[in-house]
DNA sequence: TTAAAAAATGTGATTTTAACACTTATTCAA
DNA sequence: TTGAATAAGTGTTAAAATCACATTTTTTAA
């Protein structure tokens, strides 16, 4: 280990969020056209560089923030990118986030000031960079993420149904699951209240309406619960 | 997103390895006793700087190998620390990487110009900064691997009984398993050859050896089997 | 009134997991 | 040479979890 610092490079920190929304259907991601060079007015992820004065957290936090105006958002580091040639302009590793919002309750509040559009998942562009592998490598550990939290919460408006949590789980895994065993599965966790009230937009009968249980979510949630869909 | 790169600071990147070994008993630490200030003097996990011409893996890497001498090592990255105080003397990110090895092939070869001692990871000393979390979060993703990868590989000599690969899970998990449960969970992954050969050290009757088949565990590795132990 | 659409609901077969104890092979010592 | 000691090796069974699967219900719009 060499003993001064003051001989060390140092780089550029860069921080790339990849915005994760589900709108009912599909699993989405919120992408820029970046409006300078290079690869001007190509796709990107957020993003931004993080200051001395802060940590990486604060740094996505505020990054998330700045470019989308949304608050009090789930994130959760994900990898650093560091190929030497990852950004041609000047070495910059970059850390990369993921967040979970959900689509409607933040598309109002959504920044105009930048370009920012909703992409589905499954047909999503080629992005700048190295931020294709980015997102390869959320979906993966959304997945994963599935299966140890209920994420959920996170990307689901307060009330739904549970045809929407289904759907959402599809999503997330790229599969379809059985109706009757999705429900008892879910049950068994033990952190959804079912509703007197009932959605009636999605058919003729109605569907019950479930929230989750903040409380018995926190609970489960640091236990580290395994869910296997 | 600013468009100038210029303005942004720049700070040193660290990288910092957990490097975990089995000594057919425990799991352990290497930590070396740092041999500047500030903390001189305590333990520390190996580290170093990023270099400009590098990427993090390949830095991980010159790091370990330089100061252990040890070449060819499971790696993986872990995890980016980034408070702003984690380092007293300059602003410093580091990213954690831990590594796999296995005690008896490497412990001659261990470089001698570092004071560089195995600690049981069950008892482990305090080590400077937040090299403690850094460990601690090392170890959570071990167990997660254990499920994942056929991480004995990794951690044991190319022959091996068992009953060593058995204590090498116990180890990582910190929980005892059932003798013969453990081999038949084993053997349903197949990736084990058992030889002919008996180890006649640890018992009267001495037990066979077991070695991975490289194919076969390769072929595993990269369909991310799942084991439940 | 009835046709249509999605919601709600339970069971049984199969697979996986978990708990459990005795026999075998060998060496060392009496 | 005999037997005491040591760890290795080996199967079964009960319980739990998982998976596959089809019919009835409720409501509205035609």
């Amino acid at each position: 280990m060499l003993n001064s610092y003051e001989t060390e490079d140092k780089v550029l920190l860069a921080v790339d969020c990849i915005i994760f929304g589900f709108d009912k259907e599909d699993l989405k991601i919120l992408l820029i056209k970046r409006d300078f060079e290079p690869e001007k007015g190509k796709l990107s992820l957020i993003g931004g560089f993080l200051k001395k004065s802060e940590n990486l957290d604060d740094a996505a936090t505020r990054i998330l923030n700045h470019l989308t105006g949304f608050q009090d958002i789930y994130m959760e580091q994900l990898y650093a990118f560091s190929e030497v040639d990852r950004d041609p302009v000047e070495r910059t590793i970059s850390v990369a986030y993921y967040a979970l919002i959900n689509v409607e309750n933040h598309s109002e509040e959504l920044n105009q000031n930048y370009d920012a559009k909703w992409f589905s998942v499954d047909n999503a562009p080629k992005l700048i960079f190295d931020h294709d592998r980015m997102v390869r490598r959320a979906i993966s550990r959304l997945r994963y993420r599935t299966a140890t939290k209920p994420i959920g919460f996170e990307l689901l408006p307060e009330k739904f149904t549970m045809r929407q949590l289904q759907k959402l789980y599809e999503a997330i895994l790229s599969k379809k699951l059985d109706k009757r065993n999705f429900i008892s599965k879910i049950n068994s966790l033990d952190v959804l209240v079912k509703l007197e009230e009932k959605d009636m937009l999605s058919s003729r009968k109605g569907s019950y309406l479930y929230k989750f249980d903040q409380e018995k979510y926190e609970e489960k949630s640091s236990q580290n619960f395994s869910l296997n869909l």
